[in-house]
DNA sequence: CTAATTTCGAACTATTTGGTTATATATTCG
DNA sequence: CGAATATATAACCAAATAGTTCGAAATTAG
């Protein structure tokens, strides 16, 4: 069973499905939901008005399958560089220049499909998956920073809930001011700053410490 | 000369000025900017398509009054909220409290003009502006953490600037979770934390903590 | 090779949108 | 009151936009 989806019948397409769905994505992040028009999509994605219509559907429907790819895409990526240092710090730094990273690179849009476009969408839908897309985020951040205290990297009565939440909102933060034009220099510089500060032990933490 | 503006010559605007700016404040903030059409604006002002024209300028005009208009009366309000309190963790507290509020205010758009919609307008003018208002906001929280060193609240060698932009960074990120229909008793909670973490004395002042 | 199937390309239609024009209305000045 | 001025209302027009239709083209099945 090399071969198990014979090829179908009739035309074959002029386009991949999920190359002319990552174009839409460049679109839809440089342009905004509302700014994007179906020729922007015909044109970027480079799939004729007719076909577009028929195998993606409309507008909204490119954009709920734009997102979902898009968030699983990225929310890998987040993910690994979360998960791939072993020490905690180089956890949540990485994590956070990996957002600025993104937001910031060449020959993409600036900031973040999820965090800058979709949000501004009004649309039930979209926002229920924004909704669980960030609690699932914060959850991750979560776990990482028990690990960190099983690892006795951090004492055991870190807040860690308060602080994953708050290293998606700084996340949010840089990739907002990436949005708006910040260098990429000073968001790296910002990125590490705000690891180091959501890394600090509390204060009632602080009789405890070894120093 | 209490009437230092003799009425004008012809027939007398039906509208207020500054009003229909107003208005026109909840249209963007509520549909965002290409989401907004010249029909909307004149529903949403009240102001008939010509005299729209007119006095105002084209739909790029209207949001450049609009966002000057938010962006003064929004940082008035928000340097109040940091500057009433007197001592410094109040100040802080009120900064992102007043965040979160004017964020999910009922009866008014989610988020912020400032920080949610305007920095997806593809303009450089706007660009420029949420730049300078960006630093410009820093740079008030910057000058209040200093003055909390002048008041022995926080040690001298605290890190003002980077606190700083990890205030705004946190404020933005409350806002734009207050977007996607984060509820204001959740965010009001985080905001509490986010304002103790970024109070947190860093690590090299530890030691010279009297706790 | 022929028929069936599917996509492609171009044109088409109805609607929305941005911006203007024409006429009526309200006000001040003389 | 009548002329001048400025706004309001409605209608208008051209361009852009969303979505569809139709014939040509490319492929497989028989």
């Amino acid at each position: 069973m090399i071969q198990n989806t014979a090829r179908p019948r009739g035309r074959p397409r002029s386009f991949d499905e999920t190359g002319a769905l990552e174009k839409a994505t460049q679109v839809f992040w440089s342009k905004g939901y509302d700014g994007v028009t179906i020729d922007d999509l015909v044109a970027g994605m480079g799939v004729g008005r007719p076909s577009l219509y028929a195998v993606f559907g409309d507008k909204r429907a490119i954009f709920l399958r734009v997102l979902k790819a898009y968030a699983e895409r990225k929310g890998a990526l987040a993910a690994k560089a979360l998960l791939s240092p072993m020490g905690l710090r180089d956890s949540i730094a990485g994590f956070l220049r990996y957002a600025v990273e993104s937001a910031t690179e060449k020959g993409s849009a600036r900031g973040c499909l999820l965090i800058c476009v979709a949000p501004l969408v009004n649309d039930a839908e979209v926002q229920r998956f924004l909704q669980n897309a960030a609690t699932g985020g914060s959850a991750r951040l979560e776990r990482r920073f028990r690990d960190g205290i099983t690892a006795g990297e951090i004492p055991s009565d870190f807040p860690v809930a308060a602080r994953a939440i708050q290293v998606t909102d700084l996340a949010r933060g840089l990739t907002m001011r990436a949005l708006i034009g910040t260098p990429r220099k000073t968001l790296l510089k910002d990125a590490e700053e705000a690891a180091e500060l959501v890394l600090l032990p509390c204060l009632k933490a602080i009789g405890k410490l070894r120093l």
